[in-house]
DNA sequence: CATTATTTGTCCGTATGTATT
DNA sequence: TAATACATACGGACAAATAAT
């Protein structure tokens, strides 16, 4: 006989995380757009019926996750992809000084195709699914330093295709204008690699250079697989900074 | 004539960052030592004069920095290094599965030299300090993956020359218990490079194939430099993993 | 094995301070 | 100036985990 009342959840799940899935979940469900106000606090502890101090440790824990942003005196904002925080967050290159530019664009190749079993793995997708590719190349200062790959569900992302004239630089903020999905983390794994001939050709550089290959899939609030994409980057005059703290 | 009250510090600093501040000079002076139980929330609120919830703020804080670990029932303690978070917090190499293994450390070399004018600068210290530098080849399942150099202040470091024989494979270890000294943040670049001769004879790979290298500074608690580590890695069968969230 | 004391975790309500509009 | 919103601070109550009795 099965259990009527199955525990999925433990039934004393604190009262705050409660709270913060089900702000997550409206998050999600677009009651909120990205960049827009969140009622006040007092309003929405009394929606949720909980103190202000419950409702406060709920969204500390949103704010921790840069998924809301917090300004004294004005109010708490849906957090945006189109941030400096956010845009370098996931954007890792810098020069000798250290500083950061974010880099220019230009697609090479955009196509329809089937996912290999590991691709669509990757994805999230069932075996041999159709997926979207972008090809382009990425400069900073003029000089290209990023040949890159990019997979994406095509069922999801197909009509990106029409529009591959205007696509711009950063893609994560045209994933959460244009199709709702916010990417709120990643995965990577980094090699040192040599330059293949495309590699070569893309970036002025001769066959076999020593090259740093980034390997990222970024997954959506939920943690499911949106994007896969391959970055393969010049390290003479840039580097991969990583700050741990 | 001289300000004789300079407000170096905002008067109105909240009381919890000035409760935390106390806690940690008190780790740095010695107080409690890694691994020890602070006194409780209630006796420390008393002894600093504030409310529990004002002094768990500042806990709060400590525990986000991972200086301090929180368990219900039992207490609060120093974080040390010896714990699989702090280890794996600053070892970022995993193999194709993803599983993480610490390497074993060989010395190769280790001495004093007087430091070049960047690598003196880079620790912190004065031009043409006296440094230690240790050169060590990490392996990992018994084959070699990593040729690190390690520099150190000889003046805080240099007893560690006499017993390089029995230096161990988890130094940020061997900095908090032997020299009190705890590393809490680093900064790393990241570049790929063609391996020289040294690479080559160390990791037993042929001139010129690409390897990884990460180029580190680690910080102690005040965010002076410590430690600089220059780990050159093969990541044929190794990557470096990144989380981002 | 049950009980009790200790410690952190959660939750509440209220008051006051500070930044913004 | 006044209203609004988040930030800080206080103090108390009960729950849950742990360790000792």
């Amino acid at each position: 006989m099965p259990d009527l009342f199955p525990p999925s959840q433990p039934l004393n799940e604190p009262l705050y995380i409660q709270v913060k899935r089900q702000i997550l979940d409206a998050i999600r469900d677009g009651r909120w757009k990205p960049g827009e106000m969140l009622p006040s606090e007092q309003q929405l502890a009394t929606e949720f019926s909980v103190s202000q101090g419950t409702l406060r440790k709920a969204i500390d824990d949103l704010v921790a996750q840069n998924l809301i942003i917090r300004q004294q005196g004005k109010g708490s904002f849906i957090a945006t992809h189109n941030t400096d925080h956010s845009l370098f967050y996931f954007f890792h290159l810098v020069d000798d000084q250290n500083r950061r530019e974010l880099p220019q664009s230009t697609v090479e190749k955009i196509r329809t195709r089937r996912g290999t079993s590991t691709e669509c793995n990757r994805l999230g997708l069932a075996s041999s699914s159709t997926i979207l590719e972008i090809r382009r190349v990425r400069n900073i200062g003029g000089s290209p330093v990023i040949n890159e790959t990019v997979l994406l569900s095509a069922t999801k992302f197909g009509d990106l295709k029409q529009r591959s004239e205007e696509l711009p630089n950063t893609l994560y903020q045209l994933y959460q204008e244009q199709y709702a999905t916010t990417v709120g983390s990643a995965v990577e794994g980094i090699r040192a690699v040599g330059a293949n001939e495309d590699d070569a050709q893309a970036l002025n550089i001769e066959i076999g250079t020593p090259i740093l290959e980034i390997d990222r899939v970024a997954l959506d609030l939920d943690r499911r697989p949106i994007e896969v994409r391959v970055s393969r980057c010049r390290t003479d005059n840039y580097k991969y900074l990583n700050v741990l703290e």
